[in-house]
DNA sequence: CTTTACGTTTACGTTAACGTCAAGTAGCAG
DNA sequence: CTGCTACTTGACGTTAACGTAAACGTAAAG
């Protein structure tokens, strides 16, 4: 009884926002593999999950395959110790990207926010000094 | 005498690490429009400032169309307040965006964190039971 | 004067990430 | 049985962002 819930094709794309073509395609990619019932997908929590992922990758603007490893990694079974530090390393790699991004829309946004300065004054000076209100 | 340097295509093309296929790809685009010299393209500041700009778009993600608005933000003349005020809606929008885009990006490495230190915990489990050194 | 380096345009090729038919199946409603 | 709905598998089309090759101009160096 520990969450049982399956959803259809049509669902999933529904929720997320896709069509289903699109994630038939990440199954061709192996980015998710739902359950087959006959010929029918069912997808489960985990095939949700996934998806939640790899969408979130996108916006991110990481490339498929980029995600594929992303998520597997979230996936692995814990092993033994040389698979854990090599787990360890690539989550690091991760992080430096990550962090990377996080770094350039930091700028972006600071930019931004100057330029945004510069239009407001631009603004006053073309409203305040013809007419005082 | 305010800065008259200027550079050829494989100058900046090494200096970013693209090629120069790339970098005519964008002024075919219109994201740059270098001067000619005869039939050379001769690069001025603007020209660098503007393609390390797109870099960083397209680092963060953006499509090459949505950057060659972006990059033109910054050189929009003040103009009238109708046009400061429509920028300024259009910095909103571009803000909104990345701020989005920051969150995706925080809550990846929120995740990931969690991940590193499960992994962690597994390693010394490994490790402190069977030996104590 | 020919080679070498650097530049140019034109144009077809490639990869990623799907879109868009076409054609078929499986279950249920009437 | 008929029709409808939701699902399936091909397979070709499309867009973005260049790669790559061909064919040519130009200017300094040997």
């Amino acid at each position: 009884m520990t969450s049982q819930q399956t959803w259809s094709i049509a669902q999933l794309a529904e929720e997320h926002g896709v069509t289903h073509r699109t994630i038939r395609h990440y199954e061709e990619l192996g980015l998710i593999s739902p359950e087959r019932r006959g010929t029918t997908r069912v997808f489960h929590r985990r095939d949700r999950i996934r998806l939640a992922l790899i969408l979130r990758g996108k916006r991110i603007g990481f490339p498929l395959e980029e995600i594929r490893k992303i998520v597997d990694m979230y996936d692995e079974q814990p092993g033994e110790a040389g698979q854990l530090s090599y787990l360890l390393d690539r989550i690091e790699d991760r992080r430096a990207d990550l962090e990377r991004r996080r770094q350039d829309i930091q700028d972006s946004l600071d930019e931004l926010a100057e330029l945004d300065r510069r239009c407001q004054a631009d603004l006053a000076a073309l409203r305040s000094p013809t007419h005082r209100q």
